[in-house]
DNA sequence: TCGCGCATGTACAACGTTGTAAAGGTGAAT
DNA sequence: ATTCACCTTTACAACGTTGTACATGCGCGA
């Protein structure tokens, strides 16, 4: 029974407008899609009533029928790595553009909340999932239960059945680390290894690093190569100090990140190490922070906004069905982006203007080097 | 018709297991909520089909009778702007604790955005709102059309009709001047003064700063206080190259966020000006990069957990009907983080722990000073 | 023995929307 | 005048879930 008219919460339905207005349910429909054949005498009075009843549409109900949400879920470790917020900003443009909300999950990087994404715990909810994974690997992806179209993120899981999009994180590491022996420097340290086996990211850094020194005649001295529990300041800032007791002699230094890097060279200023006079210091990922750091931090630039607009197109052709075909592997690229960690030297150091930027065009980036 | 069994995606509703268990729907649903009045044999028999089909409730379904969604937005102007994403760290874990998912709206702070937010764009698709206006002005907020509950965050609309959860912007402004006044400092500049006339909360950290400079019997020159047009790194370089040539003896400056201070210890540092020595910075938020930078970053730290614990507490009492009073006010507390970029000491420097923290409590900052 | 209460299970309707089928109406062609 | 085509509008069902009301069957006390 429906004694009065809009519902206890000022909330308004089709069937409220079409009451008011004198015609079916239906036919309100049709004037909210715009349906062709609506005489424009109703038209116009239907749309008069929408609009005096403000009425809008209630999407569980839609979804309910379509089985579409128009929301897809973004699942990353964690928002304050600086990476991941601006990945945000660039997916939820780009999600923008056919319409979608994203959802943002924080997984902290742990396994069971990982798993949790990956297995639905949003079912129904979402249309399509972007994954950054952490701590699952391959074995968990591939046991995954739900059907949910999903695309993964910036690591490589060889022979798993899903869409993947990232950037050559080995040749980027080897240009790194290329880009540090081409200064001269021999003694060369990495930082962020990751200990637990499924960290694919970590393992393709260490290989690019390991890469560029055998290219080069040196040894791969696993003293220099220092884990970190995760990849926060304070992580590169420890592993810094401990690379330093391992080897005081030690003269460039590669981390698999930017708060990583911005750690070690907070530590290294402590210790009174010059950067780069004593340790020259290269990053990943290129967040802003490292062009406001002292010194400025020379980093490797994924293009994040490529990477964010492949991987929703992905879900899109997927999700309409226009891509059928099996798992794609798409590559975004990246560059090398050389400041005073490295070289001393202001590449192109900020200007008092309000659209300063340290590099040429640091919001479009372009083909890797 | 249903002819088969599950329907086409591979996605298992009530009726399926139903079907399959041989009860009907309205039992397999008991089971799933935990019905106390099944008997145990049913109970196990029907489990074990919910298991095997993996089935999922339809969040769509359960919106539609219920009206409520298990969503709430959190609307911020800018995700990479790290104070918000650190906010928005918090107010998932707090919205987790009601079970809650929250889906995160970037507005880039554009009156239109921020007006489609506070309209229900998402229109019963949201059970509530938290809500950080950046252009959105009481004006705006009056007439707002839609009626989901909102919760303002950081800023003070008088005598508007919503709730809100801040901070004393004008007496943390104030204790971060006082600090600079301690120290010796007479020529105190100001930055982030914003010139829309919405921006509430840009006026009560420049009232806190001229109360300071007029209890201390020392003149406000407007000269010294410097707009910008958002509160970026690059705009708090500019504004202090403009502060320089404005008062090239400035011996202190007040920032209304670290990402301004950053920016202009940056710019300080390219110009050769000595922090503190010859200019003491300090910044407003306290966000993880303050601690790691060179020097580290005096600041106020707002409790951005009770923040959102607040908020969102605030937000279910509204929303179980157990708060029908009118509008809160609730302040949330604050204190002073000193350290290098005013006294020029570590006040206690980061360790080469993975625990490293530059302050006591860095997660949870104890009551306002 | 009858009847009552309780435990257990079911049928039905409703949430708001939209696709399908079809009804009613108009005008033109035959 | 009749038929047909087409435009306009409507009724109905279905999406999956859950609250209400009710049916069934059992044990127990009167």
């Amino acid at each position: 029974m429906r004694a009065t008219g809009p519902g206890a919460r000022g909330v308004v339905s089709l069937r409220d407008v079409a009451d008011r207005a004198g015609v079916s349910i239906k036919t309100v429909s049709n004037v909210v899609h715009g349906y062709v054949h609506v005489s424009s005498a109703t038209r116009t009075r239907v749309q008069a009533v929408l609009d005096e009843m403000n009425y809008r549409p209630n999407l569980a109900a839609r979804t309910l029928r379509s089985a579409r949400t128009g929301l897809i879920a973004l699942a990353v470790p964690e928002l304050d790595l600086p990476y991941f917020a601006e990945l945000a900003r660039h997916v939820v443009r780009e999600a923008e553009r056919h319409g979608w909300t994203v959802l943002i999950d924080q997984t902290d990087g742990q396994l069971e909340r990982e798993r949790q994404v990956m297995n639905g715990i949003r079912a129904h909810l979402i249309d399509g999932v972007l994954f950054s994974p952490l701590a699952a690997g391959p074995a968990e992806l591939t046991d995954r239960e739900d059907h949910t179209p999903l695309v993964l993120l910036g690591e490589r899981v060889y022979d798993g059945p899903f869409d993947h999009v990232a950037i050559d994180n080995v040749a980027a590491a080897r240009i790194a680390v290329d880009h540090l022996l081409s200064l001269g420097r021999r003694r060369v340290g990495a930082i962020g290894e990751q200990n637990r086996p499924s960290s694919g990211t970590a393992r393709l850094r260490s290989q690019g690093y390991a890469q560029a020194l055998t290219a080069a005649g040196l040894p791969v001295d696993p003293a220099r190569i220092v884990p970190t529990d995760s990849y926060h300041r304070a992580d590169g800032a420890a592993a810094m100090a401990q690379l330093l007791d391992r080897d005081p002699d030690v003269d460039a230094v590669f981390c698999f990140n930017d708060l990583l890097a911005l750690g070690a060279m907070r530590l290294l200023h402590e210790r009174g190490r010059a950067v780069p006079g004593d340790v020259a210091v290269v990053g990943f990922d290129d967040i802003e922070e490292g062009r406001y750091s002292t010194p400025t931090l020379t980093t490797v630039r994924p293009d994040k906004e490529r990477i964010a607009r492949l991987a929703v197109d992905l879900l899109a052709a997927r999700l309409d069905g226009s891509d059928t075909q099996g798992p794609r592997e798409l590559t975004a690229p990246f560059e090398l982006a050389v400041r005073e960690s490295t070289t001393g030297v202001p590449a192109a150091p900020p200007t008092p203007s309000p659209a300063v930027r340290t590099d040429a065009s640091p919001r479009r980036p372009g083909r890797a080097g």
